[in-house]
DNA sequence: GCGCGCCACTTGAAGCGTCAAGTAAGCTGG
DNA sequence: CCAGCTTACTTGACGCTTCAAGTGGCGCGC
C-alpha cells in the first residue's frame, strides 16, 4: 500500500512542532536542574502532592496524575525521600497500598521552586501567546491526548 | 517579589498542552521501537540522512539539525554504525571533520520505517486537526521556538 | 617551522527510565 | 481456613543521555 506522504503544508506544521516537542522540555529541565537542582518530574510529583488535602496521596494514584509508571514513580519517590522531602507509609485501611507524604522540608521546596518555575512556563509559552492561541492550544492539546489514549479524559 | 501565578484559563490551558508535550513522544517512541527496534532519535538520525545529498553529513551538522549535543549523537551514531546502518569517515579536506554516511542498509531501514512513523503521526496529530488548527500549531510552535532560543531561527 | 591553543569529536562514568522478576497483602473458592 | 490468584508496589539489570575529561588535527603567532 501506498503510504500517504504529508504534504509540504503538513511538514511545514510538523517540523517545527516536533522541535518544540523536543526542546520545549529540555528547556524547562534546564531552568529546575539551575535553579532548584531537580528534575522536571521531580518537580511535578512535589507540586501535586502539595496541592492535595494532607499533601498525601497513594503512590498508584499518584503515578496516574503525573502520568507515570509505577516502577518510575517509586525510583523517583526513593529519591525524593532521601532528599527528606516526602516519606512513605503504609496505608492503615488497606496494606496494600502505600502512601506517598509531602514532608514540611517537601513543602517548603515546592514553595521556593513554584514561582521560578512558573515564571519559565510564562516566558517560554504562556506569555508567547494571545488569548485566542492558548484557547486554541488547549483544544489541540485534548485532541491529541484524545487520540493518544481515548480511555483517558474520564477524569 | 509576589510571583505572577497562573489564572484559571491560563492553567487549563496549560495542562493538557503538559501533558501533551509527555505523553506524544512517549507515543512516537513505542510505535517506532514496537514496528521498527528503533528508537525515535534514531530515526530522526537516519531520516535526515537519508533526505540529504549523497546522504551524508557532518557529525557537527547532523548534531545541530537533528538537536542534540555532539556527545550524544556519537553514542548513537556508533550504535548504527554497529547495527550497519550508518558508517564513519573522516573529512578527506578536513581531518578534524568525521562524516556520518548512510549505507544501503541504512537506506533499506528508512524506507522501511518511514510509512508506519508516517501514518503514527497522521493518526495522533495530523489527521486529527482541521487544516486552520495545523496552521496555528505551526505559529504557536514557531513562537514558543523562537522564545527558548532566539538566535535559532536563522536557518 | 614549531609550539600552543582551539575545534571537532570520542570516551567513561554517573544518573534516570524501562522492563521483567520478585514480594507481600488481601480476596476468593472449595 | 488456607491455596492460589490478584493487586500494589519494589527491586535489579540494562540502555540511553549527560557531563567532564580526554584525543588528535589544524591554524596562528612569533
Amino acid at each position: 500500500m501506498e503510504p500517504r506522504w504529508l504534504s509540504q503544508d503538513e511538514q511545514e506544521s510538523w517540523l517545527p512542532f516536533a522541535a518544540m516537542l523536543i526542546k520545549l522540555p529540555a528547556a524547562l529541565d534546564a531552568q529546575l536542574q539551575r535553579d532548584a537542582d531537580i528534575t522536571h518530574f521531580e518537580y511535578l510529583v512535589l507540586a501535586r502532592l502539595s496541592m492535595i488535602r494532607d499533601r498525601t496521596l497513594r503512590m498508584s494514584e499518584l503515578a496516574s496524575v503525573v502520568s507515570a509508571s509505577l516502577s518510575r514513580l517509586s525510583h523517583v519517590v526513593k529519591r525524593l525521600e532521601q532528599r527528606g522531602w516526602v516519606r512513605r507509609a503504609p496505608c492503615p485501611e488497606n496494606g496494600r497500598f502505600t502512601n506517598a507524604i509531602l514532608t514540611e522540608a517537601g513543602w517548603e521546596k515546592v514553595v521556593a521552586t513554584a514561582p521560578g518555575h512558573v515564571e519559565e512556563v510564562r516566558r517560554l509559552v504562556v506569555d508567547a501567546l494571545s488569548e485566542s492561541e492558548l484557547r486554541q492550544l488547549r483544544e489541540i492539546s485534548s485532541r491529541v491526548l484524545q487520540r493518544i489514549d481515548p480511555d483517558a479524559g474520564t477524569w
